[in-house]
DNA sequence: CACCATGTTCCTTG
DNA sequence: CCAAGGAACATGGT
């Protein structure tokens, strides 16, 4: 499920249930899922503390806390990779098959489940050092977007999934963004002029904007057992099918006819990662 | 059976 | 140093 507008309505659902909580018992049933770090450090520091709440950067959860002793850690980084999800569940109820990760509160028990293991949580925060901008913040600026990109040769879109130049986006919104502002992804971002590179980041804001916006009307399927829309686990739209139906204008459109022209949508590979985009609505 | 999949990191090659 | 490609991680959907 996770591109920074995903992880950003699930951090706040999440926020509200966990803050206040007290870490009974931390159970880790896949221990490749704390990495890096042991299963004993991370239970150690966790258990007893008491959860502040949780937030999001780019496409990672911060959890902090006050921990049982101030020689231990207060924070965690959550990232869900291509399959995880995190959501409470009552006390007791039973797991899923690939819950790797379970923290235990009073009532509830915070369930991080992952059948692909690409998700991961850990006591070391160092990943967030590394990160370029937060787009919906101030700090994520047209003029440096824009000199990052001038002095680039890379496709416009792998530029876009580098999370040191934005951190945030992924295949999806990435590609999204290239075709609300009329960018074919191949272009090297070297060649795309002042006026064109302040759409695009004005293109970037409003895809994200947009999809945080919808899934704030979905109700999540706190249970977890929904598969959802197929790609998140939001659950069903409150009066909006449609919107998320037609939520993609590129994205796994591969032939299907342009929202806007009709022209087929076209599918290519880069940097191994496919790229969806519209020849006629979005060019070199 | 085949192919595809929202992410990140590491390694190799140019 | 940079950029690109492939593999790895491991499973599920179509």
């Amino acid at each position: 499920m996770p591109e920074l507008p995903e992880v950003e309505v699930l951090v706040r659902h999440m926020d509200p249930l966990v803050r206040g909580q007290e870490i009974q018992a931390v159970t880790v049933r896949r221990e490749k899922s704390i990495r890096p770090g042991s299963r004993a450090a991370f239970v150690r520091n966790l258990r007893g503390a008491m959860l502040h709440g949780v937030r999001r950067r780019a496409k990672y959860l911060v959890f902090d806390w006050q921990p049982r002793n101030k020689d231990f850690r207060r924070r965690m980084l959550g990232h869900l990779g291509m399959t995880g999800r995190m959501y409470l569940l009552p006390g007791g109820s039973a797991l899923p098959r690939h819950a790797a990760v379970v923290i235990q509160f009073q009532a509830t028990q915070f369930v991080f489940e992952d059948p692909r293991y690409f998700g991961r949580l850990s006591l070391d925060l160092s990943p967030l050092e590394k990160l370029g901008p937060e787009p919906l913040s101030a700090d994520f600026g047209v003029e440096d977007f824009a000199r990052v990109c001038r002095r680039s040769m890379r496709p416009i879109k792998n530029l876009l999934l580098d999370q040191t130049v934005v951190a945030g986006l992924g295949n999806i919104y990435a590609g999204e963004a290239l075709f609300r502002s009329g960018l074919s992804p191949r272009l090297p971002a070297a060649r795309i002029g002042g006026r064109r590179l302040r759409r695009l980041h004005a293109a970037i804001v409003a895809v994200l904007e947009e999809a945080i916006e919808l899934g704030s009307t979905m109700v999540l399927d706190w249970s977890g057992k929904d598969s959802g829309n197929r790609l998140f686990y939001y659950g069903e739209p409150r009066g909006a099918e449609s919107a998320v139906a037609e939520r993609f204008h590129v994205y796994g459109r591969a032939g299907q006819p342009c929202r806007v022209c009709g022209t087929p949508i076209h599918r290519i590979v880069q940097s191994g990662r496919s790229s969806f985009y519209c020849r006629t609505c979005q060019r070199a």
